[in-house]
DNA sequence: TATGAATGAGGTTTCATTCAT
DNA sequence: GATGAATGAAACCTCATTCAT
C-alpha cells in the first residue's frame, strides 16, 4: 500500500517467512515449533495459518524460493550455447561458482538449513529437493559433454562426475556456513574451480 | 547365550539394534517410532529401555558402531608412515576408496540413514558426527601434506581439499544408495580416484 | 432497496440468512463454518457480525422464523373452538397435515436442518425447540380432548398421544426430506391422517 | 485375570466406555471433550487412545453395542414365522414394545444420547444409524405384510407405516428419557400398542 | 530379564470473533 | 455499512518413557 513493492507478499507474510528462516536455522525443522516462529514474527498463532497451510508448507516455500532464485541466477550466467572456446568455458564455470557461493553466503541461515535438513523432512520433500539438484546435475552433465567435444574435458561418466562436483560443493559450502568464517568467497571459488577442472580435465588440455 | 560369544551384546540387544537399523532406514529418524522398532524386533515396549536409554541413544549407538568400524578398517589400511613412493600412495588411496565403498554397500540401510539424517537429529548429535568426519578430514589433510612433500600433490588448502573430497564421496555414495543400483563398486572407486587425484595432483606428477 | 419492502431486513442480512440456510443444511451446524456462510453470501467475514451476534444466533434466527411461521399457519387453520362436528374436525386435521407437509417441502433445506440438528446444538437451544414442540403438543392434546368430548377420540393420555403423533410426523417427514423424492404430499397427508386416526388395524379386526 | 469375565474388555476399557457414556449424555457429543472423558474415567489422556482410535470411534462403539443388543433382544422375541393367529401377533408386538422400552430405560444415558445426537455427528455416522433403523423398519414392514395376510392389518404403504411407528416410538421414548420420570413402562407399552394398532379414533366413530 | 499398560507433556491446527480502516 | 486481517483459546492426538508385575 504505502510503498511501491514489486512483490505481492504482504508485510505480515514477509515477517513470518523471515522469522521461520531464523527459527528453522537455529533449531532445525523438527525442533522448531510453529509457536516459535510466530513468537519470533510477533504475530498470533492463527495468523501463521492465514499464510501457510502447515509447518511443512512454509519450509517448502522457503526452499523453493531459494532454489529457484539460485538456479535462475546461476544458469542464466552460463548459457552453454555461448561457449565456443575453452577460455569462455572456464570463464563461465568460474563465474557460476562465484554466483553460487555468494548466494549461499548472502542467505546464510537458509543455506545452512537446506544443507542440513533437505533429506530428512519427508519423502515428498526429499524428492522435491532432488529435482532441483537434478537440474543442476543436468546442467553440469551437459557442460561436461560440451567440454568433452571441445577436448577440454576427458571422457567420463557425466552423471557420476556431476554428482561428485555437486557433492564437493555441498560439503565445502556446509563447512563454510557452519564455521561462519571464511568470507573469502573469491579465493574459495578459485580453489574449487581448480579441483573441479583438474579432476575433469583432459590430459592434453592447457587450462587455468 | 549358549555359545561363547566374543561380544557382550545379548541376543535381545542385537535384535533390537538390527530392527532399529531397518526401521530408521525405512522411515527416517523422526518418523520412526520406538514402537515400530520393538514390533520389528519382536520384543515388548519396555524391553527397549532395558538396553537403550532413549531413542537417540540407540541411534547414536548404531552410528558409532558404523563409523568406528569404518575408520578402523580404512585408516589401518593406509598407514601414512609407510608411504615412501608415489606408487605406494596411489595404491593406498585406491585401496581406501574400495574399503569405504564396500563398507557402505555392505550396510546399505545404515549407510543410507547416516547420509540422510546425520545432520538433523540435534546439535549434540551433529557435533558427534562432525567429529568422525574431522578424523577422516585430518587423515586426508595429512595425506595431502605428505603427498605435497613427495611432489605428488600440488600445494593447496588441505582442509578445503579434504572436505571437498569427502563431499564428493558423500554425495556419490548417497546417489549410489538411493538409486539402489550400481553394484560396480570397483569401477566407481576407479572413477572417484581419478577425479580426486587429478584434482589434487601436481602438474608434473605422472600418476594413474 | 427500490421497493417498499414490508420487512425491515436489509438485502445483506437476507443474503446471509439464505446462505446460512444452505450451508447449515449441507454440512450441518457444527461442520458449517462462519467463513462458509460469508463465502456463500458473498460478503466479508466481519459483515456477518454486523447482523448476527454469533453463529448460534443466526441458527436460532432461522429456526425461530421457520417455527413461528409454521405454527401461525397451522394453528390459524385449525381453530378448535370452531369444531362442532366430527366431520369438521376431520377436515381441520386433514388440512393441518397438508399445511405442515407443504411448509416442510417448501423450505426443504431448513426443514432437513431442523429435523437433524435441533437437539444437539446446546442445552439452551434444545429448550427453545422443545418449547415450540410443546405448543404443537398442547394443541394436539386440546384437540384430542375436544375429540373425546365429541365421542370421536377415545380416552387416552393426551400428552403421550400428542407426542406420539408428533414423532410419527417427524420421522416420516425426515425420511421424506432425506430421500428427496415423494412430492406426493397430498397422498402422504392422507396416509398419515389414516394412521393417526385409525392405526394399523383392519376394520373388521377384533384386536386388543 | 481375577474374575472369570466372559468379555474380553479390560477393566480400563470398561471404565472409559462408562465414563464416555456419562459425559456424552451430559454434554452432548460435540461439547464433550476427550479430556472430560478421561477425567471422569480417572485415567490419563493417552490411555484413551490405547483403546479407541478417536472420539468418534468410542461413540460408534457405544452406539453399536446399544443397537446390536437391542435388535438381538427385540427380534429374537418376535420370530415372524411363529405367528399364525392374530392373538399371537398381538402378543409378540406387545412383547417387543416392552423389550424396547426396557432397553432404553435400562441404559438411559446412552438412550438419551442416541436419540439426541444420532443425526448430527457426521454423514458416515448417520448412515450407520440409518442402517440399524432400516433393520427395524424392515422387520416392521414384514410384520405388517404378515398382518395383512392374516386380515389383521389393513393394506397400506408398509415402509411409510413402519417409519411412522418408529417415529412414534422415537419421540415418546425421547420424552420419557428427557423427563426422567415415567417408570411405568408397562402402561406406556400398552398405550403405544393401542395407538399403533387402533390410532386415535373411538370404536364407534365413523371417520373418513 | 521381560512385559505392556499407563502416562502426560506438548505440538499442530481450527475457527468464532474482533477491530482498525 | 462493509471489509478482511488478525486474534488466541482450545481440542485432538502422538509417542517417548516409566513401572508394577
Amino acid at each position: 500500500m504505502t510503498d511501491s513493492s514489486v512483490t505481492t507478499e504482504s508485510h505480515t507474510q514477509e515477517r513470518i517467512l523471515e522469522a521461520a528462516k531464523l527459527v528453522f536455522a537455529e533449531k532445525g525443522y523438527h525442533a522448531a515449533r510453529v509457536s516459535d516462529i510466530v513468537e519470533q514474527a510477533g504475530v498470533a498463532q492463527g495468523t501463521f495459518y492465514l499464510y501457510f497451510k502447515s509447518k511443512q508448507a512454509i519450509f517448502t516455500s522457503l526452499v523453493d524460493t531459494f532454489f529457484s532464485q539460485l538456479l535462475e541466477e546461476a544458469l542464466s550466467a552460463a548459457p552453454i550455447e555461448a561457449v565456443t572456446s575453452p577460455e569462455q568455458m572456464l570463464q563461465q564455470v568460474h563465474n557460476v561458482w562465484r554466483i553460487i557461493l555468494r548466494h549461499f553466503r548472502d542467505d546464510r541461515s537458509l543455506a545452512y538449513l537446506i544443507l542440513r535438513e533437505a533429506r530428512c523432512i519427508g519423502p515428498e520433500f526429499e524428492e522435491r529437493i532432488q529435482a532441483y539438484y537434478q537440474q543442476a546435475v543436468g546442467w553440469l552433465a551437459d557442460y561436461a559433454s560440451k567440454g568433452a567435444k571441445l577436448g577440454l574435458v576427458r571422457p567420463l561418466d557425466p552423471q557420476l562426475a556431476a554428482w561428485a562436483v555437486l557433492g564437493m560443493f555441498e560439503r565445502t559450502v556446509y563447512q563454510l556456513v557452519v564455521l561462519e568464517g571464511r568470507d573469502d568467497i573469491e579465493l574459495m571459488a578459485d580453489q574449487l574451480l581448480e579441483l573441479e577442472l583438474r579432476g575433469l580435465m583432459a590430459d592434453g588440455a592447457k587450462g587455468g
